[in-house]
DNA sequence: ATCCCCTATGATATAATATAACATTACACG
DNA sequence: CGTGTAATGTTATATTATATCATAGGGGAT
């Protein structure tokens, strides 16, 4: 949280009080939010919001690498790595629905590579990967 | 088509006529397409489809391995494999909307060992690639 | 062949997710 | 101070997806 106040301020950008409240939210949940969740939540928090409030706000966090959106759940999880321009790699588990993001050295230059081959210029990679979580394997 | 079929008839699936029809459909198609599209060629093509009609025979084709779901932009394309169990990838094009699966070589058996390392046990995993086809960066 | 069961389809309603459009406020900068 | 841009407020609606219950269809056992 004190990084990403610090990389708005160096990059003006504001992480106003929805904003803010919205990555909090995000980060005290090991499981995806939906936005209608997170609406909820706010409210709860005493912000009167509508739809869009939220998904602006998760926008905000998307755009600027703080939060990343779950395809597959339609969810939204905060970055562990914000600021650093990397293509996430998800381990979602079908028990317990958390969605934890892989360390960073589990990013596949290759992929990009062997794809290039294929004449397709490569921006950015999402990698979901469905399976079962350490905690719950072992209960 | 005709592998598909056979693949049907071999594992006693029933390839009704919506649910063929929808394939044939996704196939025709190099765009990801959304369901109420689908829906929408349903009924240009005779069938007086309810959305859950969509929905089933995409659930089919999804379980089957003859489609996939792609989760970024809530359509679904054809499967270029289906019947062999893999673990897709796909490379959309920012330009076009086209969804393109790679060739199986793109899979990434380092990808599971290093997610296993972090006790995650991976069953599926799923790769989008974003970025630009080569015939649109041509032009 | 008839009955039965299981699967698929038909049909209605509604839930869940997301955005369009326009009005208002806030606040940095000149 | 103005003034312009970005953010928020607000209403309405579009898009995506599923729950539920009713009906039909087709293969196997007796």
């Amino acid at each position: 949280m004190k990084n990403i106040e610090e990389y708005c301020k160096n990059n003006s950008l504001k992480l106003t009080p929805v904003r803010r409240k919205v990555l909090e939210l995000l980060l005290e949940e090991k499981r995806g939010l939906g936005a209608y969740r997170i609406l909820d939540l706010l409210r709860e928090a005493g912000f009167k919001s509508q739809p869009p409030v939220a998904y602006r706000a998760l926008d905000f966090l998307v755009e600027n690498g703080f939060a990343h959106k779950i395809g597959s759940q339609n969810s939204f999880v905060a970055c562990t790595k914000p600021g650093e321009d990397h293509s996430p790699v998800f381990m979602i588990c079908k028990k317990c629905d958390s969605v934890l993001e892989a360390p960073s050295s589990s990013s596949f230059p290759e992929l990009s590579d062997s794809l290039r081959d294929t004449g397709f210029e490569v921006e950015q990679t999402i990698i979901e990967a469905e399976g079962v979580c350490g905690s719950c394997a072992s209960s």
